[in-house]
DNA sequence: AGGGATTTGCGAACGAAGTCACAAAGTTGA
DNA sequence: TCAACTTTGTGACTTCGTTCGCAAATCCCT
């Protein structure tokens, strides 16, 4: 594991001048999983595991051996031939790549139950993630104390956000509002100078380019659910409902 | 499109007799999509758009207009050339395509502060779900009362799970327990009958292949985020730290 | 009725992601 | 030291998903 790299790595070394371009660009679909193989690491970690092999640690990742190879492979030789992976190492390689070495501030806006769900979440402080602001327009909210994982939190003003972020508090945003006041929060937090957005509103948003957008929409996961119900239950009673048949056939 | 269809398709045509085998399979992608541009046709069938073209529809949803149309012709031939789509028409075939047309009953486990901001959570019962139980093991917290979306509802034991998946009333399991229970709780639901599970704890769980299992993964989308959120970070002031240039180059 | 303007449906080309399978690199034990 | 065994890293292939581009269908105007 020395000069044994035949990667495919960009042809200058110093020559942009950039990391960036020296560092290979890793898949999206790689990205996705790296915080799974990250967790399950570092619990084996925990347990005091001190190496692992690809298969082993697919199986507890829920993926092919194959895939969690090419994966990691993304990253660098980290593993050695007969052995395995070592599991610190290769838990604290990964932490760096996801940028988990350093804390992030995250500022929720919208202090529903949502967004109150969230301040007190579990797991949300334990990887470095730290809440740094709860704001709301609701004026009668305003201030009302709320449990947080770590200390406790009151709940601001949305005029707030501008100081969070510009004081370097404030990394990542994220908004559970409802849906109708989405796209408005979300341009004040693009404004604001936030570039890594979460969004739980059931709404699409639009952002500009150079800012990564995430979602996680419940009801949307609900009626993927129903979609692949609603087809067991039709393989299993094949409906002779005139509507949905002639509809199939002649369309 | 009749006889036109070179897709790969069973062979028998009456085959098995099932409707299933007629039905042409809908690609995952465009199944993940659906919901989102049922939501916005619903949206415009409520302000009243009687069409609309795939150009002005997939600018609305967030997606190209290409991807759009090859979606939809999964589904059937529902548009007009030279004039689009027609907006309460497509909605319907959308709705009955995911299932939305028949009510489902979610079950929720789990009575933290996630599991109570997803019971009182607006846009569940929305699209035609109902939260029917709401379900924990820890004793002082049973017969607690919850503010539901629709009406209220009282947190009951685990131990009724098994009657309202045989009663018929519960067809979507959501897990919202902390992660170390999630694996008994996912066990116990498929044990119950259920075979569409949403899982919110931070963990990987095995189930039966004949189980959909979805995941939503708080902690997994914020480390996405804060990979972009280093890059960016690296792009812009590239780290003469020689600990990570090291690592890059000899690795 | 006919020509020009729209817009769908979809084949074909492309690209991203996943799987397979095996050489290379390492370990272990005699 | 060497042979048998283990396990990674990766090229080749397959599958899935997206984009392109255009013929076919429809509308609208004269």
């Amino acid at each position: 594991m020395s000069a044994s790299r035949p990667t495919a790595v960009p042809a200058s070394i110093e020559g942009s001048g950039s990391l960036r371009s020296l560092v290979r660009e890793i898949p999206a679909a790689t990205v996705a999983r790296l915080p799974v193989y990250h967790r399950v690491l570092a619990a084996l970690e925990e347990a005091g595991t001190r190496t692992i092999s690809s298969e082993a640690l697919a199986q507890s990742c829920g993926v092919s051996s194959a895939k969690l190879r090419k994966d990691l492979s993304h990253l660098g030789s980290y593993g050695t031939r007969g052995v395995g992976y070592d599991v610190p190492f290769l838990t604290y390689q990964i932490a760096r790549e996801l940028g988990l070495t350093q804390p992030w501030g995250v500022v929720i806006v919208g202090a529903g139950n949502l967004g109150q769900a969230l301040v007190s979440y579990r797991g949300f402080a334990s990887r470095g993630f730290r809440v740094v602001g709860l704001l709301d327009i609701h004026p009668d909210v305003i201030g009302r104390q709320v449990e947080s994982a770590d200390s406790g939190l009151q709940i601001q003003t949305l005029g707030d956000l501008e100081d969070l972020v510009r004081s370097g508090r404030a990394h990542i945003g994220v908004i559970a509002t409802p849906a109708d006041a989405a796209q408005d929060v979300c341009d004040r937090l693009v404004a604001a100078g936030l570039r890594s957005i979460l969004n739980f509103a059931p709404a699409v948003l639009s952002v500009p380019e150079d800012v990564e957008l995430r979602k996680v929409d419940l009801s949307v996961e609900l009626q993927i659910l129903a979609f692949h119900e609603q087809r067991r239950a039709d393989d299993h009673h094949p409906s002779q409902d005139p509507t949905s048949l002639g509809e199939a056939i002649n369309a």
